[in-house]
RNA sequence: GCGUCAUUUGUAUAGCGGUUAGUAUGCUGGCUUCCCAAGCCAGCGACCCGGGUUCAAUUCCCGGAUGACGCUCCA
C-alpha cells in the first residue's frame, strides 16, 4: 500500500468529488461523521446502473430478490451469533500520556492465559489480582467495558434498544419459511438482497472502503447437503477458469497466483464442493464483467484463523485499487448449517427444517452465500476506470454503469436550428430511455473533453451538414473518431451499442458512401 | 482514541505583521459557420473556526474542527 498518495491517485480522488460522484464525508458543511458519503448526481445515476447491472446477473441465474427491515429486535442478532462476536471487552490506559485503548481478550491471549467465555466480571478479576499493567506504558488499566460494535436505535413508548442490522444475510435467513412456500418446497431455493447494513466501525477510512454505514448485494443459496455435491450450475461452468490463492500458498508465503478451472480445482482439493466452487465462478464472473482489469482481480481463501463465526470455507474476492491496494470487495462464504440450525434453536420453529434423503428424517438446511459491498464495488469500478492519457482524462467506464452513455451537441450555438434539432434529439433519448446529456456551453472541443472525463460513451453532434441532408456525426469515445449516420437511425443505433448487441465499429458510415 | 503532517476561490498553487491577496485552471456573458481543453473582450470566485499578542494578524502564539497517513481495530 502506497505511504503517500501519488499523483495518479490524488487526481483520481479530486475528479471523483469534482465531478460529482462522492462526496463527504457528510455533512461537509458542518462536523462530518467519519465513514459517511454522498453520492453526487453522476455517482447517483452510476449507482444505479450498477445495481441494475447486479440485478441482471442473479436474474441470470434465477436468484429473486427480497427486502427486509433495516431495523431488528435483539433477538435476532442473539440468535444469528453477532452479538456475542460483535461486542468486544475493552480497557483503557489511565495513564493520561497514554489512553490507550486494549480489546481485553487478545490482551491476556498474549500473556498466555487460556480464555474461554468470561464475563466483564471476570476479566476485571484476573486484570486486578493478577495485577495487569498497560503493555505499553506499563500504566495502570482502567475498568472492562463492553464496545458494542452493532449500531443501536431506540424505539417505542417507552423506548427499548433496536438494532439496526449489521450485514443483510441474516435478514433473508429469517424468511426461510416463507421462501421454501414461495419456491413449493423445491431445494436449492436462490435469493439475493440489496440494502444497507450498519457498523460502529472503530475507525472509519478510505473513502467508500470502511464506513459505518454501507450497502450490500448478498445472494444466498438454501441447498441441501447432497445438492452442493451434485449442482446443475457446476457442471456449464466446470472449464471456467479462476485465479485462486490459496490459504495453503499464502501460509508458504507463495504468491504466485494461479488460474485453476473449477474442475481441477475440485481435483486437486483446493476446493471441495461443486456448488461453492460455482459460486466463486458467479462473483468472478460479476466483477469481470465490469471490466476491472483481470490482473488486478483474485480469490484468496481465508486462513483458519481470520473464518467468521460461521464459516467452513471462505474466499474473498480482491481487487488491486490504484489507491489501497489489495482490497476485499465480496465474500463468498460456506455458512454450512450453522445460521438455520442457530436460528432453529433460538426460535424452535419447525418449518426452518426440511425433509432428507432419509424417509421420516428432516434436517437443516446449508447456506451458500455471496457477499458483495456495492459501495466498494462502485469505487473499484470507479478508479480502475480512470485512465490519463496526454491530452486527456478518460474515465473508460463500461457503457451499462457509466453514469452518461450518451451525449448531444450542436456544434455551435448559431443557427438556432442546431441547438433545436439537438434538443429534440436529446429528448427523444431520455424517452428511449437512454440516459443522455445536452450541452451547448463552449467550444465542441471543450464539450468533448467535459464528457469524456465523466465516462460519456457516445457524442451526437449536430452541424451544418445536418441542416441539407438531416445526417450528423457519432463519436466514440475510445478513438475519438466520427461516423455520419442519418437522425432517424440514432435511436436503434444507440439502444442496440447500449445493449451491447453491436459495437461502434460495426455502424455504417455514411459519409464513406457517395 | 493516540501520533505525524497539513488547511489561501470549484481545483492546483504564490505570498506577506500593513498587499486593490498574485498566478494557472475553472465558471459566466459576448465575439468569431468553430469538430477535439484555440483565440480575443468583459466578469465571478479564497486566506478553516475561536481566543491571544499587536496600533495592525491571512501571516506569530494557543486551543478547536477537519483531512491524509501510521498505530489500534477490522464477517
Amino acid at each position: 500500500m502506497a505511504e503517500k498518495l501519488d499523483d495518479a491517485a490524488a487526481k483520481i480522488l479530486m475528479l471523483m468529488s469534482h465531478r460529482g460522484f462522492i462526496w463527504g464525508p457528510s455533512p461537509e458543511i458542518y462536523n462530518p461523521v467519519k465513514g459517511s458519503y454522498e453520492f453526487g448526481p453522476l455517482g447517483k445515476l452510476m449507482k444505479t446502473n450498477l445495481e441494475n447491472y447486479m440485478r441482471k446477473k442473479f436474474r441470470k441465474y434465477q436468484f429473486w430478490e427480497v427486502q427486509c427491515p433495516l431495523i431488528g429486535s435483539d433477538m435476532i442478532w442473539k440468535a444469528s451469533g453477532h452479538a456475542e462476536r460483535f461486542y468486544d471487552f475493552i480497557i483503557q490506559c489511565t495513564n493520561p500520556k497514554c489512553q490507550r485503548v486494549h480489546r481485553v481478550d487478545t490482551l491476556l491471549e498474549s500473556l498466555g492465559y487460556n480464555l474461554t467465555s468470561f464475563s466483564a466480571d471476570d476479566f476485571q478479576k484476573i486484570i486486578k489480582e493478577d495485577k495487569i499493567l498497560c503493555p505499553d506504558c506499563q500504566g495502570e488499566l482502567g475498568s472492562v467495558t463492553t464496545q458494542n460494535l452493532m449500531v443501536t436505535s431506540q424505539l417505542g413508548f417507552p423506548a427499548s434498544e433496536f438494532i439496526l442490522r449489521p450485514e443483510t444475510a441474516t435478514t433473508t435467513y429469517l424468511l426461510f419459511p416463507r421462501l421454501i412456500q414461495f419456491f413449493r418446497t423445491k431445494m436449492p431455493i436462490f435469493v439475493f438482497q440489496m440494502g444497507y447494513a450498519f457498523r460502529n466501525e472503530i475507525s472509519p477510512r478510505k473513502m467508500l472502503l470502511r464506513t459505518r454505514e454501507f450497502e450490500q448485494c448478498e445472494g444466498q443459496i438454501f441447498i441441501t447437503p447432497e445438492q452442493e455435491m451434485n449442482f446443475e450450475l457446476f457442471n456449464q461452468a466446470a472449464q471456467e477458469k479462476l485465479p485462486l490463492w490459496s490459504a495453503k500458498q499464502q501460509i508458504a508465503g507463495d504468491e504466485n497466483i494461479k488460474y485453476y478451472s473449477l474442475q481441477e480445482a475440485l481435483d486437486q482439493k483446493i476446493l471441495q464442493k461443486p456448488a461453492y466452487a460455482w459460486l466463486l465462478f458467479f462473483a468472478y464472473d460479476i466483477v469481470k464483467g465490469l471490466d476491472i482489469p483481470l490482473e488486478n482481480i483474485r480469490l484468496r481463501q481465508h486462513k483458519d484463523d481470520e473464518k467468521a463465526h460461521y464459516a467452513h470455507d471462505a474466499w474473498d474476492l480482491e481487487i488491486n485499487s490504484k489507491i489501497y491496494g489489495w482490497t476485499e470487495v465480496c465474500g463468498i462464504h460456506d455458512r454450512g448449517d450453522y445460521d438455520l440450525g442457530r436460528h432453529f434453536k433460538y426460535s424452535k420453529k419447525k418449518q426452518l427444517k426440511v425433509p432428507s434423503q432419509n424417509k421420516g428424517e428432516k434436517i437443516i438446511p446449508h447456506i451458500l452465500e455471496i457477499a458483495f459491498g456495492l459501495g466498494r464495488l462502485f469505487f473499484f469500478c470507479l478508479e480502475q476506470a480512470f485512465t490519463f492519457e496526454e491530452e486527456r482524462n478518460v474515465l473508460d467506464l463500461p457503457i451499462q454503469i457509466t453514469p452518461i452513455p450518451f451525449a448531444v451537441f450542436p456544434l455551435m450555438k448559431k443557427p438556432e436550428e442546431l441547438s433545436k434539432i439537438a434538443m429534440e434529439i436529446y429528448k427523444q433519448l431520455i424517452d428511449n430511455d437512454l440516459g443522455a446529456i445536452y450541452d451547448e456551453t463552449g467550444s465542441i472541443g471543450k464539450r468533448y473533453r467535459r464528457t469524456e472525463e465523466v465516462g460519456v460513451r457516445y457524442a451526437f453532434t449536430i452541424d451544418h451538414q445536418t441542416l441539407d441532408d438531416d445526417t450528423l456525426t457519432i463519436r466514440n469515445i475510445e478513438d475519438m473518431s466520427q461516423k455520419r449516420i442519418h437522425q432517424s437511425d440514432i435511436i436503434p443505433i444507440a439502444s442496440k451499442l447500449l445493449r451491447g448487441t453491436i459495437t461502434y465499429e460495426e455502424i455504417e458510415d455514411l459519409s464513406q458512401k457517395d
